[in-house]
DNA sequence: TGGGATTTGTTCGTATGTATC
DNA sequence: TGATACATACGAACAAATCCC
């Protein structure tokens, strides 16, 4: 799965979009990789990567903390 | 008004506040200064002032256009 | 008609501060 | 203490849309 940086839609939307849909499949529980690693991984900036996660955060998806990373929330 | 650069509360976020504020009283009307002039004003990067009216333009109360500017949104 | 200037919005790379382990 | 990680902030560059002359 890759981005399109061609596309007319933002980066950080596109990985926004694409971590939602694996997180709403179970692809991905628990601990989710480090703003660092996923910007290695989808080949974007650190802070691309951070405003993505950030979109998830107010969603509710995930929930991050200061020093310890980004974590899958519990669904209620 | 001067923004705090000390505050644990981010620029973006305080600048946000203190335009959020100035547009509920009516001071600020119709069209707001471009997010250069906001940043040379309130010594931020342009990035912080644009970031600043990304949560005003989410709120609904203001509406941007590229190549246009940013507006007050109409009171419905 | 066309070209230059302005403005929004995205993205990058980097630096810094704070918190956790 | 040192390594890791989130979050903020900066400066710079660029595309697209718009405006002006």
């Amino acid at each position: 799965m890759e981005l399109d940086h061609d596309s007319p839609v933002p980066l950080y939307v596109q990985l926004a979009n694409l971590l939602r849909g694996r997180i709403e499949r179970g692809e991905l529980k628990g601990r989710i990789p480090a703003t660092k690693d996923l910007a290695v991984q989808y080949e974007v900036a650190q802070g691309t990567a951070e405003r993505s996660l950030a979109i998830l955060r107010e969603e509710g998806l995930i929930i991050s903390a200061v020093g310890r990373g980004h974590f899958v929330a519990k669904r209620d």
